[in-house]
DNA sequence: TGACTTTTGTTCGGTTCCTTACTATCAATG
DNA sequence: CATTGATAGTAAGGAACCGAACAAAAGTCA
């Protein structure tokens, strides 16, 4: 959201203000989360070019990887981190474009298999190449190991947060305080 | 979106399949993707519960912060990087709650000058403290060193996304390649 | 001055996602 | 069996944001 992120200076300026304002946790929290949306940025920017948003390359990347293995809507909802609702929608748009098909599950009356059309196929094996030189060129200014020491990083926050979020479905009460 | 980063050797095996699929790179792309998304969303939850949205939040923080200038919408659009649009409907709902006010500017018969209520500084005092708690519990699992390198890592990721757009807005003609 | 360009705030339609509520189906248990 | 509970997919409505288009006002410059 954020356009820029404060000068460290003002950070230390509002912690005198703000006694829990960390000044070095909140510089990190910032960059993080801007550059994180700037990659994200980058990233729709490319898929924009092939027309494709971001939540359908991943239902795309999802249906294309190893086999060809029809998956269920619920499925992917799971993998791609969105409601089951939501990914109705991808499906529909899908396959109105013809990227992808429905068809009833033989074992489940209830389930439907959604599996990539040839047209499909066709239209990631274009884009992927440039899209794998997309993502190396945007972590171009990084060699291998700072790759590795971000890769890290990142994990231990992202270890914290999954504590604190277990923690939190554990006892309830905790998160409303 | 993707709920989990694939392993390692999922991206080595893809790599054989696409030669410009960079295993190191799309690693820690993946990783600053998902791990930024998360950092976002435990902000939203805190934010959830004051009842703020994250776009508000932020036009909260830009009028909170030091004096009480207030500052027009564009202006606000501009740093907290939406558009003018955007925070037209951001001021309505603020003003609607009655955390800001919309007053004309008396030098520019376009403009309108928004500023934070009583009750609006007062909703920031009150959750300010909670919320930098919070971000520093977010970046609890990394020291101090650590912070830093992420912090340089991050820049550098960025400087190169900056100087690729600002080269591309010099020759869109290179973008659309 | 008067014809331009720019800037301001707003409105409107579209996209993407979520939450909630629903029906149909399956699975388990008495 | 029949009931009960979970699960599948979908539909409807809402929140947040964008882009384009607009009228009003300001700035520019021949």
């Amino acid at each position: 959201m954020l356009k820029d992120v404060p000068r460290y200076e003002c950070l230390l300026k509002a912690a005198e203000k703000y006694p829990t304002l960390n000044p070095g946790a909140s510089a990190a929290f910032l960059h993080l989360l801007r550059t994180g949306d700037a990659v994200f940025a980058a990233e729709s920017a490319f898929l924009a070019e092939h027309e494709i948003s971001q939540g359908r390359f991943t239902v795309l990347m999802l249906l294309n990887r190893c086999s060809d293995e029809p998956s269920t809507p619920a499925e992917l909802a799971e993998e791609a981190g969105v409601t089951r609702g939501t990914m109705t929608g991808l499906v529909d748009t899908l396959e109105k474009d013809g990227l992808v098909t429905r068809k009833d599950d033989a074992h489940d009356r209830r389930a439907v298999l959604v599996q990539l059309t040839a047209a499909g196929r066709k239209l990631m094996s274009k884009m992927l190449p440039g899209y794998f030189a997309a993502v190396t060129e945007i972590m171009q200014p990084l060699n291998d190991t700072e790759r590795k020491q971000l890769v890290r990083l990142l994990q231990k926050i992202q270890g914290g947060l999954l504590a604190e979020q277990t923690a939190d479905e554990l006892e309830p009460a905790v998160a409303a305080r």
